[in-house]
DNA sequence: GACTAAATGAGAATAATTACTGATTGTGGG
DNA sequence: CCCACAATCAGTAATTATTCTCATTTAGTC
């Protein structure tokens, strides 16, 4: 249930969000449930964790090799729809001695909406929201 | 003072080692005051914040724009001596309409020594530690 | 239906970080 | 030297995100 609610979006909700919806359809779900499952789902590899950029984490249903643009004034976070480059392993694999596993990318910028609003970068401490357009 | 401590390694230290650090001449300093002084100097752009990957932020003393390796075992964090790639930016200005500022990247892997120790990848919430090479 | 294992809700606990407070230290005039 | 004024500090309380505990509920199974 809370897969599918995670599923259920293209944004990257926060656990917080991701409870407020599960609370529609499950009333008397509690907030330690959502992460416990939230934490069982990455841990199967059927949803991702974000923890890039601050504060709260995201949960991601695309679970496909992809990369992330974040709004540093609302702190949205979307899937960028661009190719993986696997040329930044192979090169820090010749740097570092490392045993490769992964790499993640991050863009930051500003959204649409908060670069016409002229909002400022907020990339110090707050508690960003998933972008709410369908909640209250 | 804070400034020093965090130029005086390559380690990415937290917070936490920083203070420890700066009580060795300072003993009477406290927490606060260096997370208070990190902050600035991190709005000063003296120093800049990792928050990427999990738990405790970072900070690094080097400010030039270079990537990072962190080891899913120790969560040890690198400087990575290779290239920025600002293709990612100019791919990512085409497919989103952000207004793009910046981007990271940090590749996963296991160090050497987490390696060659066989050690598991804890990439849940543990509160890592820097490299205590040269600390008790 | 009884027994067991797993999952839950509610709230306490923890960890990292920030904010607040009153005390202390500077600093530049006079 | 002394005084106002600003900056900084130590110490501590508060906040935020997340995990943990534990008594209870739910499911599964014989």
């Amino acid at each position: 249930m809370v897969l599918q609610v995670v599923q259920s979006t293209m944004d990257h909700p926060t656990a917080e969000w991701v409870y407020r919806q599960a609370r529609r359809r499950l009333p008397r779900i509690s907030l330690g449930t959502v992460y416990r499952n939230l934490k069982r789902l990455a841990e199967e590899g059927a949803i991702r964790e974000i923890h890039t950029g601050g504060h709260p984490a995201r949960f991601d249903g695309n679970t496909g090799r992809h990369y992330h643009i974040r709004c540093l004034g609302c702190g949205r976070v979307n899937d960028l729809p661009m190719s993986v480059d696997t040329r930044l392993e192979e090169e820090a694999a010749r740097a570092m001695n490392y045993r490769i596993l992964g790499h993640e990318v991050e863009i930051h910028g500003l959204c649409p909406l908060c670069h016409e609003a002229g909002r400022p970068i907020k990339n110090d401490s707050q508690h960003f929201n998933v972008a709410d357009s369908k909640e209250s």
